[in-house]
DNA sequence: GTGAAGTGTTAGGAGCGCCTAACTGGATGA
DNA sequence: TCATCCAGTTAGGCGCTCCTAACACTTCAC
């Protein structure tokens, strides 16, 4: 009797913004596209394919599935309709706010709120959005200085920290591509390298390796792949 | 990159108690199958099917699905194994934190928590609800006055309002059976039926309505169907 | 005792999201 | 030029959860 129906995965998400029909993958999927491009990396299958963890023709329906829904069209590169574009906002916005609220709110470390907002993103109502904005007092970014979708936040110009040269620089955002990786997590953490870090580059390699000075009081070195990935304002 | 696996439910979940495997589905079932227990209503096959707004034979499938994993005994009635019954319980548990922290923290109305929480129940993971129990300060019931799975509450003796004669009574809790109905719980609010509140019948009529005293303030009449399911301290 | 109501099962099937294997076609580079 | 790599598609299939239709069995009321 209290139940209603189960429902695999329309159950999973609460009622919202109109935006509540579309099940989880579509919201996945939307998700990554608006990342990606967020990101400045090529919107191919190929890329939502890595991004999602899933097989290339697994990419291949999936997005005609959204295209003939109205979210995507599919060129040189997918691209999101206004539509598609609205869902994938409702989903960021959603989970970058569960993360401050995670970290504000509940006392979870930093480092670890991105996969609980994995879920979160999921679960949260329009009723529950507001509460949490209005809880958290207007939030611009999460945690890790990604912009909340629908905040009003003007990100500065940024560049990765790979091509800082010469100058004392404060840190602007961690890539999502970092958020789930716990080791690297804990390794910026554990050397203050989180948004509003100051950081200097004080050495570099051929290989592309830098070593940085972070808030004056000490030095570590960073391999390329989170260089290029930990962004300063310009 | 970020990903990972979408997986239409698995993901849904967060990590937890060494419970995070099971499907949603699994997790309904339990729970339905402890709720039913709980509201000493008959655990058969049929109540469950109800009780989920699903068929028959999905049931039936299910439950053997379940007794072959080891989550329950298929009787004269369905029983919850040991695994089982811990499995509900976390899902149980989870439900009731959630409507308490809604309520609680983010300011949501009692009586619509309920379906929030249906959600909450599957996206809260121990790293979570450790955090909303120190938030929440031990809690010991949900907002409409069902105890919490673990938090050591012994709830007093109840009768059901129907069967209360000629006393003041405490309410003590709202079957789970209403919370999902909105026109039910809206009325309930509105009449301040919410635990804690006094009551005293002052009439019955054949066919089972009641009117009761609220509060010392006001009088209401109620079908025979609410009255057998708002319970009072005995 | 017989019909009605309620319970559970079997059979067959649908939708969704995922997979691997195998292909086509374009771009790149030796 | 030809091989290699990468991107995307097609074909076929799997697991999960749900459904309806039909049937068997029990219980209950009259």
């Amino acid at each position: 009797m209290p139940g209603g129906t189960i429902g695999i995965v329309t159950d999973t998400q609460a009622t919202d913004e109109g935006v509540s029909h579309y099940r989880t993958p579509y919201r996945e999927y939307a998700a990554a596209i608006f990342e990606l491009a967020e990101a400045d990396l090529p919107v191919i299958q190929a890329r939502i394919a890595d991004w999602l963890g899933v097989s290339r023709p697994s990419v291949s329906e999936m997005v005609h599935r959204m295209e003939a829904d109205g979210l995507v069209t599919i060129g040189d590169e997918i691209q999101l309709t206004e539509s598609g574009r609205h869902l994938a906002e409702v989903v960021v916005r959603r989970h970058r706010l569960a993360e401050r609220f995670l970290t504000e709110v509940l006392g979870l470390p930093w480092v670890k709120v991105h996969e609980e907002a994995e879920v979160w993103e999921h679960a949260i109502s329009d009723q529950v959005e507001k509460a949490m904005w209005e809880k958290l007092g207007d939030p611009k970014t999460c945690p890790h200085g990604n912009p909340i979708p629908g905040a009003g936040y003007k990100a500065p110009a940024v560049e990765p920290l790979a091509s800082v040269v010469d100058r004392v620089a404060l840190v602007e955002r961690i890539s999502e591509e970092l958020e789930l990786d716990d080791e690297i997590m804990g390794f910026l953490d554990d050397n203050g390298l989180h948004p509003g870090a100051r950081v200097e580059t004080v050495a570099r390699t051929p290989d592309g390796t830098i070593t940085v000075r972070v808030n004056e009081t000490h030095q570590v070195g960073l391999g390329p792949f989170i260089a290029e990935r930990v962004y300063v304002a310009r």
